[in-house]
DNA sequence: CTGTAATCCTGCGAGC
DNA sequence: TGCTCGCAGGATTACA
């Protein structure tokens, strides 16, 4: 479910609710998640403080005050996390409850399809959790000559290069259809095929299309949903995603609908078809 | 190096 | 109304 955007919209509602509160301690459910449980998990968690929330490409880290300890989150397909009174009603596939000391309030994890994750992780030569280390960069970071090379170097599709979280961290299977229909290039291409002129407006559509879907409070297409229950409103300006044989907005011809790169792949035939240039 | 398919799960909508 | 089927925003693994 969440892609980068809705993660950076998760992240901008919790961080007032819980940057300096501190964890009494943790409740888990019966299901475990995607990753395994790391010995002594709870007794490490409770009474820390939460330092700082922040977001690396689709993670979430909430730095405790215990030097150097993080909580890292994944949110897979389905995962939610709310922060809510404890009075309210827990809804189902509720996997751990974070009571926060001051108050009634108390930090949920949701996740139906359980393939996200929670641990809890040192830091170990400069990186916050294991996977970091296999992170690209960041999507609004300067231009990158390294990660245009990268893509000059691929023989794989655009498609799959996107969807490559070693290469720029947080796209996803939306924004990557998104990007690639506004930068006018075919998701079947190689990297290898492309000018130095075709990435750069590829990742500059990258980046557009991630700021305009954060601006908009990401993309609600099911069941995503920030704060209080807010939906995002970016689902309404897709111009691909999920416009199966409906008439491109700029030509007319139907979008297509193929699978590439394991996923679901939408793209113009006719605007995302000029070889030249 | 590529790509493809299966896997982990539940829920939803389409079609019968 | 109720059933089955296919599909879903992610990521890893095995295999060709």
């Amino acid at each position: 479910m969440p892609e980068l955007p809705e993660v950076e919209t998760v992240v901008r509602s919790l961080r007032p609710k819980l940057v300096g509160k501190w964890i009494k301690t943790v409740r888990r459910g019966r299901h475990q998640l995607r990753k395994p449980w790391l010995a002594q998990w709870t007794r490490q968690v409770s009474d820390t403080k939460i330092v700082s929330v922040e977001r690396r490409g689709k993670w979430i880290l909430l730095k405790l005050s215990q030097e150097g300890s993080h909580l890292v989150v994944h949110l897979g397909m389905t995962g939610r996390l709310l922060v809510c009174n404890s009075i309210e009603q827990v809804l189902s596939h509720t996997h751990l409850v974070f009571p926060l000391a001051g108050g009634d309030e108390e930090l949920r994890y949701v996740d139906p399809r359980r393939f996200g994750s929670v641990r809890l992780c040192q830091v170990v030569d400069n990186h916050r959790f294991p996977e970091e280390l296999q992170l690209g960069i960041e999507p609004f970071g300067k231009y990158s000559t390294q990660l245009e090379e990268r893509f000059l170097a691929s023989s794989r599709s655009l498609k799959a290069i996107l969807l490559d979280q070693s290469v720029m961290a947080g796209v996803g299977n939306i924004y990557a259809d998104e990007a690639l229909y506004r930068a006018r290039l075919n998701p079947e291409w190689r990297g290898n095929s492309l000018t130095s002129k075709q990435v750069r407006k590829l990742v500059s559509a990258v980046q557009q299309v991630l700021q305009r879907a954060i601006d908009a409070h990401g993309s609600t297409i099911l069941s995503f949903y920030y704060g209080d229950g807010e939906a995002g409103g970016f689902q309404n300006e897709f111009k691909v995603y999920g416009r199966k044989d409906l008439p491109c907005y700029h030509c007319g011809t139907p979008i297509q609908r193929t699978k590439l790169g394991g996923r679901s792949t939408h793209w113009c035939p006719e605007c995302q078809n000029q070889t030249n240039r």
